[in-house]
DNA sequence: TGATATCCTACCTCTCCGGTAGGTATTACA
DNA sequence: TGTAATACCTACCGGAGAGGTAGGATATCA
């Protein structure tokens, strides 16, 4: 395994804003009606929306009729975005990571003439990953909503 | 962060097995020696290639002027083997995992008519992670070897 | 027979995940 | 103006698993 819950409920989190957004846009969202929605423990998504929040990737309004919205449309908000806010910065192992230039380096490459023989696997798997969270925008999970969805 | 240092450390076993291979065709690598080579914990590395021997990556031989040795040429040996007889199944998160029949499924979607709105995300992260273990070989980490290993 | 290895089982410590708890600040509405 | 609803903040906590350590049993070569 290799996100955590983190990841996995703040998406669902992200998800269901957008669903909602879709049915009645502008009006927010109580956190405790997707934690109803999808079973999931309330006080815990409180700290991973948090992080979103802090992120930018939601907005939020306190008190009666409170509760969370999207930042911005959902095609605009990538899974890179959405997965870093939650799980922090993206490395598939603890010593590679990518510097502020934009290199990957390997904690463990201290001497710069012995080079770590295994950085180019994780570079290319990092590079995956990464690349596949910032084709994916939330756009694409939200499901259609069914027709009909009142009685007939 | 989302491989242990079993991965990170375990790669590296097979690397250097493989560097020394190269070396020495046939003669067995004591772990000892790689884990005076990498500086890692020896005991620990006992545990590590005990999983890569189980799965069939590596052989040995017992006593002494034994060691370790690929039960393959580099050229067959892909990360995914590597990486999976060392972490256990290539999941990304918890609640997605791959049937025996190929298909995956999250086991949140106890209902078939309610699927899960996120498993297109994490399906798609699985599928390239996997993709680029599978197409990465050993042979591709074994460092050449210096031309005039021996002093002039 | 001793040195060198693999191999096996048990244990141990520390971190962090996943979650709980309780309180405060802010807002809508009656 | 009070009260309910909601976000927001800090602290805590139990369990699991990561990352080892320890000690011995077993096999092999010189």
């Amino acid at each position: 395994m290799m996100f955590s819950t983190k990841a996995e409920y703040g998406v669902r989190v992200m998800v269901e804003l957008g669903r909602r957004a879709s049915e009645a846009p502008g009006a927010p969202v109580p956190l405790a009606e997707i934690a109803e929605h999808d079973q999931l423990p309330l006080a815990y998504l409180e700290h991973l929306v948090a992080r979103l929040r802090r992120a930018g990737l939601v907005t939020s309004r306190r008190g009666a009729h409170g509760g969370y919205l999207l930042a911005r449309p959902p095609q605009q908000i990538t899974m890179a975005e959405v997965v870093e806010a939650l799980e922090g910065a993206i490395a598939p192992i603890e010593c590679i990571s990518e510097g502020s230039d934009g290199r990957v380096v390997c904690s463990r490459e201290t001497d710069p003439s012995h080079v770590c023989p295994t950085k180019l696997l994780w570079t290319r798997v990092r590079a995956q990953i990464v690349r596949t969270l910032q084709e994916t925008t939330l756009s694409e999970l939200i499901p259609v909503p069914t027709t009909a969805p009142v009685a007939v």
